[in-house]
DNA sequence: CGTGTTGTTCAGTT
DNA sequence: TAACTGAACAACAC
């Protein structure tokens, strides 16, 4: 389930292998997971173009090249690969970018993500609609902008993309957590020092996220507490609950994180 | 073969 | 009218 921490070690991935990498071919067993062009336009629209430096948005990866960009979602299940010519492909791997020294791989198990062609910024903003700074790009004031007017729960305005990109169910439970916010706690109560410590757990949550490849799922996380069967936090000791925030399974601690 | 999974989209509501 | 909510959808493992 890739959020921002995951999508920038595959950034990175991409990053150390990619750049100055011509493109030879592109093929895709799965071309439906191509989903602005065709899987012949896409092949002749990048081969022999060399990729450069990969950006990334929020959970938007952006595998620029000498000519257009490659954007890349992940979905839940996705992620990409480097790998040599002759290593086997793995069966979900549904769009191969052939390079001179290598395959970069893109690896959909439920095809939720997919692969889209740019020309160009504008061609970019189009594909991923619009989009919030990126969430490790928010300052404290930033996010007190961002937050100002909003008439719904803190949970779902941190994982709405509009707001700020790259947040999604876990990233927003382990930086509530860490904030000691409860998730239903309506924005438009929270106060100056609640802020301040959201602000703090978020930039913790993802920069320590980061340099881990994922959240860590380590007992002094709250995302330990989807790997066992009952968690008790890690702060206090009580028991981690979980139950469902807009739709969608949420946990955190009820001592730690008091209802609104 | 039904259930669980979760980012995104969309229909409907406030 | 922007913001909000919840349901539907995607495809597969188990």
């Amino acid at each position: 389930m890739p959020e921002l921490p995951d999508v920038e070690a595959f950034r990175r991935r991409i990053a150390a292998h990619v750049p100055g990498q011509p493109v030879q071919r592109v093929t895709a067993p799965d071309a439906d997971v191509v989903r602005n062009t065709s899987v012949q336009a896409l092949g002749r629209a990048l081969a022999g173009r060399t990729f450069g430096h990969p950006d990334r948005h929020g959970k938007w990866l952006f595998a620029r090249t000498d000519g257009p960009t490659v954007v890349l979602h992940f979905g839940m299940t996705g992620y990409p690969t480097w790998a040599g010519h002759g290593s086997p492909r793995h069966r979900y791997d549904r769009v191969v970018f052939v390079c001179r020294d290598g395959e970069l791989r893109l690896n959909l198990m439920r095809k939720l993500g997919g692969v889209w062609l740019a020309g160009d910024e504008e061609d970019i903003a189009a594909i991923t609609g619009p989009l919030g700074p990126d969430a490790r790009e928010v300052s404290r004031g930033r996010l007190g902008e961002l937050l100002a007017g909003r008439r719904g729960g803190i949970k779902s305005a941190l994982m709405n993309q509009k707001v700020m990109a790259g947040v999604r169910n876990e990233v927003a439970d382990e930086t509530l957590w860490h904030a000691r916010l409860h998730p239903g706690r309506k924005v438009a109560d929270l106060t100056g020092e609640d802020l301040d410590r959201l602000h703090a757990a978020l930039d913790h949550v993802l920069e320590r996220s980061i340099a881990h490849g994922r959240i860590p799922r380590d007992p002094g996380w709250l995302t330990h507490a989807r790997e066992v069967e009952q968690a008790t936090c890690a702060r206090c000791g009580g028991d981690i609950v979980k139950g469902t925030v807009n739709s969608r399974p949420t946990y955190w601690c009820p001592a730690c994180q008091p209802a609104p």
